[in-house]
DNA sequence: TGCAGAATGTGATGTAGATCACCTAAGCCC
DNA sequence: GGGCTTAGGTGATCTACATCACATTCTGCA
């Protein structure tokens, strides 16, 4: 399936978009390929673009004064990322965004998504329901951070993503959970 | 100053809304009024309005098995509250929403807010960022919670709503911090 | 105005998870 | 294909915070 029949099945269950207006929207898109290991958004870059992603998978994070790295988002086909507070706020990058995997994506100017809101209305609609997602998606993971201990987001996580557990070191998920690596360790060897 | 100019204020602040679609917008808000320790959702119950906070203090909060409480968030003068998850998915509270203080509100239904949306492209618009307001903020608590210790998540609350300390009882600081309140209470008896 | 319940302080003790140190196995690159 | 980097496992120790227990205000209201 190309790039454009994904965008277009995704946006079409919020938004109800004709032909004409889909490829108007489209024609934003910029579609890039990047390698495993490869940055797309470094600590203190500008930051511009958004990317939706097509194939592979990306990490969003953070390092710390320690050095020490907390992973916001895997993004997983279908999903958007970047540093939006950078992004919405025209500041420098302080989220990084980089490929756990080889990852083709869609970019779109943070520019170009204000042009499209303004003058689609229905492409508005979408982009409201989109952050809406995002942030019911944030104040659970929130909650589960209070509520739960570390075992049980472990779970939770894989229960919600179990293709993580394959694809993505364990490091990374420890980075995800915000433990160190020889908690989650110990973790799922104990109960073997 | 009274609810429609606080709302006018707040709303154009991103939004552009000739007089009569504010009138219109407004005329969906019903003001209502609550004392100090009312309930405005509870947990189990049907959720179909949201709140924009006019006077007083708010709070939205879950309760888990173990009967312990964690806030989600203050809501204070603009802002805006509810469950967000159960309004938009239809299921029942699992958020509650209570007075710290006397408060007034406007009240939104999830129906009036989409047809709003529907209606005046501007309104979408606001709603759009206000939502990603509330995203934003979302993720900069989560990440604060994976890097701050107790003590740094405390001084940074107090740094932004210095107002709390004086109107909220501290046991609810704690519930917002995630710690229990015997640790709160050490943490600034020991630098004093 | 007096008292019940809520809010807060403080000691003693238990524990999840961090940190440090070191070891093994698996990629990956010239 | 040999060496080097990265991923992962495991023991020992340390620490922030939870929990329990109880004392001490404060406060609203009968």
């Amino acid at each position: 399936m190309d790039p454009k029949e994904i965008l277009k099945a995704h946006i079409s269950k919020t938004a109800t978009l004709t032909d004409e207006q889909f490829d108007y929207l489209f024609s934003h898109f910029k579609p890039k390929s990047f390698k495993k290991g490869q940055a797309i958004i470094s600590e203190g870059d500008k930051v511009d673009h958004e990317y939706f992603v097509i194939s592979g998978c990306l990490k969003a994070f953070f390092i710390n004064d320690e050095i020490k790295m907390y992973i916001l988002q895997f993004a997983m086909p279908t999903w958007w990322t970047s540093d939006y507070g950078a992004l919405y706020n025209h500041t420098r990058a302080t989220i990084s965004v980089d490929c756990i995997s080889d990852a083709e994506v869609l970019c779109l100017s943070n520019e170009d998504r204000e042009k499209i809101c303004s003058e689609i209305h229905q492409a508005e609609h979408f982009f409201r329901w989109r952050t809406n997602r995002g942030y019911l998606a944030s104040q659970k993971r929130l909650l589960s951070f209070m509520n739960n201990d570390t075992k049980a987001r472990y779970e939770e996580l894989l229960a919600m993503y179990p293709q993580l557990y394959n694809l993505v070191p364990k490091h990374l998920i420890a980075a995800y959970l915000g433990v160190s690596r020889e908690t989650l360790s110990r973790l799922y060897n104990a109960h073997k």
